[in-house]
DNA sequence: ACATATTTTTAGACTTGTCTAAAAATATGT
DNA sequence: ACATATTTTTAGACAAGTCTAAAAATATGT
């Protein structure tokens, strides 16, 4: 048995984490079809091979969850993908919302020494540049303590400090509005039929959706 | 057809674009898989493939070579390469004879804008640790127009610009001797019956064999 | 509780890249 | 030139990862 990962095996591995989070039970063949855009007889065979290198627990129709060993591994190629992230908008001129397939790509490059190196070059970052924690060498990771935006209150204060959703569209909308990881924000308003609400954003008044209202960490004043 | 490239399809052309240095005739099948460390039969069906999407010219039993499309390519998966390595000695603090596994691992990740980000950031590199010249990014090579060391004669000075073997026991003896790039190398003398030389060094006496001096690109002072 | 819907697994096939063993083509020596 | 050696290709097999279609298990509604 090959001791070394494939990426595949590492995007599974990291698949199974990310729908673990927030869920006690084990994580379904279909979930890990749907995240990971395959179908589900595929995730059953390399399921099966997972747990044949005890990285993962699995009983047929019982659903999956990650050994120790396997959230080790998880976590580390997370920790990769964060740091490089930090990598390309710090030094390369990237933009938050062009950085995640590359980090995809970077996050599989083997060597320890890579890793150390690196996080040490940027400066030992705890976050990236969408606002998640970056989990530090011994695979520890600072949860978000932070709250969504939807949940403050008429005239409270906060500054954004991550965003839950982070795909292209979203980030270009935040773009557009300038709103970014820092930006300070007061409520003003709440509509009660959409629950959209009015925002006071460094001087501007700006008005959104209940979509972003529960996609941004931001973090109460 | 899959217009992308695979590692392997890389490494393919990579491996026959240096073959083909220094070498008018086609690149035999044999020496294609002692490169990459397969099996002839390997290489036969690969070559096949890489035929069909037109990267090189194959005909049975004559040899391959790199059409324009093919050689495009391997010069900028070998510039990645370059590039990567001199990141990995400028900012990660490694030295050269750890950097080649790593960079061939990060030469394949797929980006036209971090190739270019990554070469601002680096201040545009002409050349590699090793002293092999990266292409720019239209694929211009600058060639060695160095000697080698073993050319020098008797009393000549020169300066080391590159290393000619770049494998890991060549590149520690190096270190150990304390030789690198921009050393300044006066011949005091030659022996005949070994071909070995005595050079001064940085102050220092040195007797090096030919395996030696045949390796080091040296410019003339 | 039992019929129906959904989820998951199995079985068999395909692709990519590899291998071994044997056949075909080319090169070499005298 | 011709027998022999070397190189290259072919044929068939295998492992990894994927798919479709069908079977098995589990979940759901009344």
């Amino acid at each position: 048995m090959n001791l070394e990962l494939s990426q595949t095996e590492e995007n599974y591995l990291k698949a199974i984490f990310s729908l673990s989070v927030n869920l006690s039970k084990p994580v379904s063949t279909n979930s890990i079809a749907e995240k990971l855009q395959t179908k589900a007889s595929s995730v059953t065979d390399m399921v099966k091979k997972l747990a044949e290198k005890k990285l993962v627990d699995y009983k047929k129709y019982q659903g999956v969850s990650l050994t120790a060993n396997g959230k080790e591994i998880a976590v580390k190629v997370i920790r990769k993908h964060r740091l490089w992230e930090v990598f390309l908008v710090k030094h390369l001129d990237f933009s938050w919302d062009e950085i995640h397939e590359i980090a995809e790509q970077l996050e599989h490059v083997k060597s320890v020494k890579l890793t150390k190196e690196l996080d040490r070059f940027l400066e030992f970052p705890t976050h990236d540049p969408h606002g998640d924690p970056i989990p530090d060498e011994y695979g520890n990771i600072a949860h978000h303590t932070d709250v969504m935006l939807s949940s403050l209150g008429i005239n409270e204060n906060g500054v954004v400090l991550g965003v839950k959703d982070s795909s292209k569209s979203f980030l270009k909308y935040l773009d557009s509005s300038e709103i970014r990881l820092g930006s300070s924000i007061k409520v003003i308003s709440k509509e009660v039929f959409d629950n959209s609400i009015q925002i006071e954003l460094e001087g501007r008044m700006l008005s959104i959706s209940q979509q972003i209202t529960k996609n941004l960490y931001i973090k109460k004043q």
